[in-house]
Formats: C-alpha cells, structure tokens, sequence
DNA sequence: TCCTATATTGGACTCAGTCCAAGTCAAGAC
DNA sequence: GTCTTGACTTGGACTGAGTCCAATATAGGA
C-alpha cells in the first residue's frame, strides 16, 4: 500500500476501490494531471469509477495538503501530488509542458515589508513561462499566456 | 479621450461606442475586474453593450499588450489594465481583495540555471497570498486557495 | 453476518468563455 | 454631405470545467 493511502486510512478513511486507484493515479513524481485526465487514467483501472467521485476525492486530498491545486493556463485546474516539496512551476508557452523547479530564495523574502499592507502573508507561487527546448526548435506558435 | 484610446486609434482601431466605454471602466488604476464586472459596469454607461463585445475587446486588448489577464483563484480570468508597469500580487485568501506589488528583485534571477531545463525562460509571474487587514480582524473563514 | 454512516453514482445544473451568421456603423473616398 | 465597405457588434446557441443532489452501494466496526 502506497504511503499516500496509509496516512488516509490512519485519517480515518475508508479505503475504497475508488479512492484507491486515484491514489494510483497520482503515485507518478511530476505529474499535473487535470481532473478529467485523472479520471480518464483511474478508468482504465476501474472502469466504472465516475467523474464526480473523481472531483470529490482530489477536492478532499486538496483540504488535507496531501495533493495542491495549481493553475498555469488561467483555464484548467491541476492536481499535484508533490505536495511534501515546496516547489514552483516552468511552463512552456508553446506546449504546455509543465516542470517542477525550486527555488534557491524564499520568494516570500522578495516582498518588501513596505509592499505588504498590513496583510499576514502566509504563501507564494512562482510560475515561470518560456519555451521549452522541443518547442524552441519547432518554432511552434505560442499559446494562450495567462498568469 | 484617454491615452489607451489615443494609442488604439494610432493602431487603426475604430473607435466604437463600446469601445470607449470598455476603456472608461478600465481607466482607473488597480483595477482588477472578471470580464462579467466589466460588462455591468459599461451597461450602466451603454445599456446595449453585449457580453460578446466585452469579450472580443478584451480579448484584443490583451493581444496588443494593453491589459494583462491574470488569474488569482484558479476560477475566473481578471483584466489588469496596469500592464505598462510590471509589478505582482498578494491576494486575500479571505476575501480576494487584490492589491498591486513591487519586487525588490526580478523573480527570474531566483531560478538557477541548472533548474531552468533548456527552457527560453521569458516570463515571472507571482502571486502571494495572506489575509487582509479588515479579514484578519474579522477572522473570516478562509476562501479557496489554488495557486 | 448485520448495520449504518460514509462514499459513489448519473445526470441535471451552473457559469465562464467561445462561436457564428445576421445586422450595424465608423470613417475614408468622393 | 452622402456613399460604400470592411470592420465591428449582437443575441443566442454552444462548450467544457466544475458543482450539486437524491438514490444507491458498501467499508468496516459491532
Ligand atoms: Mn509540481
Ligand atoms: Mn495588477
Ligand atoms: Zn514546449
Ligand atoms: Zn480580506
């Protein structure tokens, strides 16, 4: 059993075949997978596993930190399963391609204290935008941008 | 006129009634509004403008480099008419409240070279997010997150 | 094995955003 | 000022991600 489905069952959760194949699913390093793409992959294991089990359960690992929600393209949400790693995004604006990076600063650091505004800042996201190399060589048309 | 409609006409852009209106309800600084808000409030200027010209506008003036489409929620798109200087966000997690950020530091320089993968690296964009003065005192359940 | 709180399901629904064919009009030509 | 035309606008249909719900199924403790 995977470390994930351990810590859910130790949480109280019961361990269905559901939630176990979406756990599955998510075991890859590096993946941002959308909710439909999770569900696509989850069915070839469980056929019947419907979409809204699928919202539900990454909803649920998304409240207990096991799993955080990033949005790259300002239109589809993805599901990262590298949620122990404090860590930020490249994206490639020709393909979509999406890779983990980390950072040698806190960006938290780069916010002058001037620049805060009585808020509790509590978190920071990264996201860095280019062209990868396969699309560089391609010179293929950007895509849709959006921070 | 302003100077956004001064520069759309240089660009050989017909100068509509709806497109003035478009910039009016952009005109002010730190404005940061759906797509949908902006419709409301050019309808109380041109009760006839039509969701699909609002769109199609902003659209184009996205594409021209005029306003900037950003994305604090993961839900919906927010058009940034402060486009000409480069600046950031921090975002109430209670509220949404948005407000405008200078960096110390260009956020391209905290990524080291061995994490940028071949990537044509172009682009930063970072987001933070806290509570807000009047959310803290409040202590207001927190809102969606997503990054 | 039984019980039941918890989980799953299909399908209806919402809401942001896109698309399109038909009608309108800004602005240059005269 | 009028004409002309290609750019612009419009309502409404459509898409696709995500939410909601009442009916059904089941994990796991008793
Ligand atoms: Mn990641
Ligand atoms: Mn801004
Ligand atoms: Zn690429
Ligand atoms: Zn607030």
């Amino acid at each position: 059993m995977s470390d994930l489905l351990r810590r859910l069952r130790a949480r109280g959760w019961r361990l269905t075949a559901q939630r176990r194949v979406i756990a599955e699913v998510l075991d890859g390093e590096h993946v941002h997978y959308t909710a439909d793409e999770v569900h696509a992959r989850a069915v070839e294991l469980l056929p019947e596993i419907s979409r809204a089990s699928v919202y539900n359960t990454l909803g649920e690992l998304v409240t207990l930190g096991e799993v955080t929600e990033v949005n790259t393209d300002g239109r589809v949400r993805r599901y990262d399963p590298n949620a122990h790693e404090a860590h930020q995004h490249l994206v490639c604006s020709g393909c979509g391609a999406i890779r983990d990076v980390r950072l040698t600063d806190d960006p938290l650091s780069a916010l002058p204290e001037g620049e805060r505004f009585g808020f509790q800042v509590a978190q920071a996201t990264v996201t860095y935008y280019g062209r990868c190399p396969a699309c560089v060589a391609a010179n293929a048309a950007p895509g849709p941008p959006v921070g």
